[in-house]
DNA sequence: CGGTATTTTGATTTAGCTCAACAGACGTGG
DNA sequence: CCACGTCTGTTGAGCTAAATCAAAATACCG
């Protein structure tokens, strides 16, 4: 039963190269952002973008730092997470490549409010504030493409609000690994993997509850046979069964 | 001790001439989306709008409904509702003048996420999406400003998970009412008094929790000599002492 | 003054948290 | 490649905040 096992999580092979100006170009094409762009725009819009690597765990900004920069998932994964004073944070999201994050243009604090980490090896480009204001009023299609990427995400937050409230943890929990295994879910021996490296600490603050709770709620879901879970991973085997659970 | 008392609030009078063309223009140029214009580019714009009044308890439009309409409170106060099966809706929030809702230019459905119901008479705005777009891509700034209000809505949206993990019933109910009379306050024989129409159950659906509940924690409140209370309205009477206990 | 919706209060139940101990997985250094 | 140490995950037992169910009291309107 429990014969020794690897880890199915593949590590993230992201070279220095990908960081390089060389890429860089291609990246940014790749961002919904500028999609709206042409070749000539995109190449100006480049030049104001700095690219940075990170590694797992690194911490990209702190919550109460000055929010000067605007940035970009170019490669890896990135959380978000609201610091709280005992530790147990909350995590708003985890990004993956063409999402931003940081800081937009904003009425209130100019400082950030959230805390980000590389979840895995990780490559961020990154602009001014005021730089990208500037490149906001000059593509209005840009700015028009942001407004939507933002307003999905309040949507999103106030759905999670409401799912606070109105459904259980084990409700929750169904629903997220769904979510989760549709966004970074990836075919493998043990099923639908989620890959990304996955603590129950992680799933917990995703949902709102604490490791153990989660961890219990795991090991039900693992013994009705809908997922198989080692450490840092979990894999869905019956999405049909999790969706039921935890649809809306 | 119980000697008879009228409620304290303030019938709205919002006259139909609210909402007359005449008056538009003026309330137009008071929002800040369009603060930037110039006063030629303000009638402009002004011309794409169109007002129309609502009384109390009426629906705004449902969630579910296909969103057609951007829309900007002009008179009056309307809330947003995320309802749930069971009729435990949870308050998104309580829009004053100047404030948009409905359907921003988005990625994915095009149907209303929640439901907006005139909280007291209110005069509102309203746009069709695509002319709002058009908007957006003449005016830049204005894009620029639309995104600064989201942005800074999501922020709050976030903020209110982590209080909804971090803190306790009690605190967010201390914590809400603080902002509450910040937003609605008003000074009044009672105390600082949340100049609207407020039950149980919305205070409630507002952080989370029953109307018992709710009710409980206001009594408690109520003995401690921080606020005043009768049916369907608040006043502070002890600023202070409420944000001590729910600050963040 | 009477009627009704809202609010309050009481009693009971329960989901999920906390504290605590243990077990399994992974990495490292010998 | 194995032994050891550490970090992650599992499981158990008891506790508590808040939900639920039920009823009485009250505030406000006409």
């Amino acid at each position: 039963m429990s014969e020794r096992r690897e880890t199915p999580l593949r590590s993230e092979e992201i070279e220095a190269d990908h960081c390089s100006v060389d890429v860089r170009l291609e990246k940014l094409g790749m961002v919904p952002f500028f999609k709206p762009l042409s070749e000539e725009d995109l190449k100006e819009v480049n030049r104001r973008f700095r690219a940075r690597h990170f590694d797992r765990g690194d911490v990209i900004y702190r919550e109460g730092e000055a929010a000067a920069l605007l940035r970009i998932v170019v490669a890896g994964k990135v959380k978000l997470i609201r610091p709280t004073l005992e530790g147990q944070d909350v995590l708003i999201d985890i990004l993956s490549p063409g999402e931003y994050f940081g800081s937009l243009p904003s009425m209130g604090d100019e400082v950030y409010q959230d805390t980000a980490i590389a979840q895995t090896k990780s490559c961020v480009l990154s602009v001014g504030i005021d730089a990208f204001r500037k490149i906001l009023n000059q593509y209005p299609q840009i700015a028009v493409k942001v407004l939507e990427f933002t307003s999905d995400r309040l949507a999103k937050a106030q759905e999670k609000i409401k799912q606070l409230r109105t459904f259980s943890v084990e409700e929750r929990i169904a629903y997220l690994l769904h979510k989760l295994s549709k966004k970074f879910g990836e075919q493998s021996d043990e099923g639908l993997l989620i890959q990304m490296p996955l603590s129950r600490r992680e799933l917990a603050d995703m949902v709102g509850t604490t490791p153990e709770t989660a961890s219990r709620i795991i090991s039900k879901f693992k013994d009705k046979g809908w997922l198989e879970t080692g450490r840092q991973w979990i894999a869905i085997t019956d999405q049909e069964a999790l969706l039921s659970m935890g649809d809306e």
